[in-house]
Parts: C-alpha cells; sequence; structure tokens
DNA sequence: CGGAAGTCGTTCGGGACCGAACGATAGTGT
DNA sequence: ACACTATCGTTCGGTCCCGAACGACTTCCG
C-alpha cells in the first residue's frame, strides 16, 4: 500500500525488507522495537554516503575536491566574504575541520583569509576569482547529477523529502540546544 | 498543504528557505537550475551527518565506537557470520576501509577474522559473544534515539521517509551498475 | 601441468572529520 | 591597570574513508 514506485525491482526488494525486519525483530525479540525509525535513520544514512560517493567520483574528483570543500567553496560562492565560524555553520563541519579544508583551499587557490579590521581573534575567509570562477564551471553539472539521483522522484517527492528531512533537522537542532 | 508540522519555527524556517532559493538562482543565473533535486541532496546530507553525530555522541561514545564500526558489528549480530566483501557491502563501506574497522574490532575482542575452508583468499568474519552482547547492550538506547530524532515525524512520514531514500539508492545503484 | 587472467583482502597515500586541548585576543569587573 | 573569563581559530590525536596499487590465491584454458 505504500508502493507507488512501479515494476521490475520492487517486489524484490519488498520481500527482503520484510526478511530483514523479521531477522532484526527477532534477534531482539522480547524487546519493544521501533523498526520505521531504524529504517528511516539508516536509509538516510546510507543515501547519504551513496549521493555523496556519486558526486565525488563522477563530478568532483576530475577538479580535485572533495564534497565538503566543494560545499565550503560553493557557499563562498553564493554568500560572498564570511567569518569562519559562520562559514563552518553552514557548510555543517566543525571549526576545526574547517581549518583543515581551509587550508587546503588557499593551497590551491580557491580561497584566502584575511584578518578581521577590529577583533584579532577572527579571521574573514573570501573566495578568490579562481575558487568562484570554479564552482560556475562545476556547478551546471553538479546540479545536473543532483537531479539524476533524485530522477525517480516526482517533483512532489522531491519536495516531500527534503520537507521530511528538515523536519529531523529542526528536531535534531533543537533538542541539541535545550539540553544546556 | 504540505505543512504538517505545527506552530513555532517555521515560518521562519521557510523564509529563510525562500530567501536561500533567490540568492542561490540569483548566483546562477541565465542558468536552468532545478532547486527541488539541490534541497532534496542537500539536506540528505545535512540530515546524515547531523543523526550520525547526534548517535556517536549520546550513544556510542561511552563504547568508544565509531558509527561504521557499530554499523558492522550489529550486521554480524543480526545475520551472523559472513566473507568480508559481503560484510562490505551490507554495511556500506569498501573492502579498504572494512580492513581498517575490522581491525579496530578484532583489537578490542568484538570480532574475530577466520580462513575460508576452501579459498584462501577469502576471510570469514564472526562476532565474538562480547560483540553480541554488546550490541545488544547498546541497540535498546540506540533505536531509543532513532525514534527520538524522528519524533517530529508521523509513523506514515517515517515510512514516506524511508521509502523516498529507498528509490534514490536504487536509482544510484541500478545506473552505477549500468556504466559497465 | 603451467602460465594468464581474474578475484580476493590488505596496504598505502591523502584528505576529512571530530572533540579536546591550546594559545591568542577581547571584554568585564574592580 | 589588572586579573578573570569568554571567545576566537588552530593544533593535535585518533579514526574513518576512499581509490589505487599490491600480493596472495584461484580459475580458466591451452
Amino acid at each position: 500500500m505504500s508502493r507507488t514506485v512501479p515494476g521490475a525491482f520492487s517486489s524484490d526488494d519488498d520481500a527482503q525488507m520484510r526478511q530483514a525486519e523479521r531477522d532484526v525483530t527477532h534477534a531482539f525479540e522480547g524487546q519493544a522495537f521501533d523498526f520505521a525509525a531504524l529504517l528511516a535513520v539508516s536509509n538516510v544514512f546510507r543515501a547519504a554516503t551513496a549521493v555523496r560517493n556519486h558526486m565525488e567520483r563522477e563530478v568532483l574528483s576530475p577538479h580535485q575536491l572533495s564534497w565538503s570543500a566543494f560545499v565550503v567553496l560553493f557557499v563562498l560562492r553564493v554568500w560572498g566574504k564570511q567569518e569562519s565560524h559562520q562559514l563552518a555553520r553552514e557548510a555543517g563541519i566543525t571549526g576545526g575541520t574547517l581549518t583543515g579544508v581551509l587550508t587546503t583551499l588557499e593551497r590551491r587557490g580557491f580561497a584566502k583569509r584575511a584578518a578581521h579590521p577590529t577583533d584579532g581573534r577572527r579571521v574573514i575567509v573570501s573566495p578568490t576569482a579562481k575558487g568562484r570562477r570554479t564552482v560556475d564551471q562545476i556547478m551546471p553539472a553538479f546540479n545536473h547529477h543532483e537531479a539524476l539521483v533524485t530522477a525517480d522522484l516526482s517533483p512532489t517527492d522531491r519536495r516531500e523529502l527534503a520537507r521530511l528531512l528538515r523536519t529531523v533537522l529542526r528536531t535534531l537542532d533543537t533538542d541539541g540546544q535545550d539540553v544546556d
């Protein structure tokens, strides 16, 4: 009843999944088990890995850029120069990681650091012309592949997927802060 | 009409997103741009990172296990001993990575390698009793947190999320193989 | 049988990644 | 003015992760 994708592999797929569910519930029998949650979480992670690897292989590797390096560069391209901590948050990585990524990006001439005018601790990161040019060159292919990996989703499905994930992100966000 | 989660943060969120869409389309103006695909892909990745970090912090780190190490151990717990390559595929990592993870797991006494009876190249991996016990001890908390991060999703939403992601995975799978 | 070709797991190089510890700088109160 | 505290970005230790190269082993075929 939840099946909208027709044909070919789906029946096999379903059978395998039901078998997996039986295996897991059997392995942990006697305990309450939220299988839908497990499935949602594990699929998020599997899909992310698969998409990331696909993108790195098909789009990014010719330019010798990792996913994170590209994301950082993309943020700089669209929103321009900004402080380090904001850039890290925007790119979804920690400050420690950003330092490494930025070192790579700077070495290859895609971005540069500059001192904050009044605050000696802070660092302003800017894209170079070469960095902007590179993003502009990669982005069409990147977006094309984004469309490819979501090709079997209807436009409605894509928006729905984004919405559901946003809900998860918001949940994580807010109770990460609440704990304090 | 696509909004099921009520109140609080949603309006802010939407405004920010629409602004981001304007920024991005403006940055790449004159080019066709599938923003729904970008949003779907980037949210998959963000959600995966957030969930993984949450799980490693809240559930796994007390046991000094990484996400991958736990996934491998989980697979061994539920499906029992198996060959290396199958285990790698099941856990969603490459062979090279599995070697590292397995070395860690073996050093800590959670799993062990054994020679294949007839084929000298292959390796059979088994969970130890300690490994099984550890999974059984962690799993309730792990599943509880899986439920937590998807708490703002209705049961239908969770299944829908899993389904949409499965579609993406299948797309990636099949045209990864086709290329050959 | 014996070399060629294919298939295993491992090793290696390089980057990413986190959290904690660290210096440097800035603000705060006295 | 001067400690105290908070907040920056960086460094460090450890792991993960991939793809490519490698060596050991097996299978295929003459």
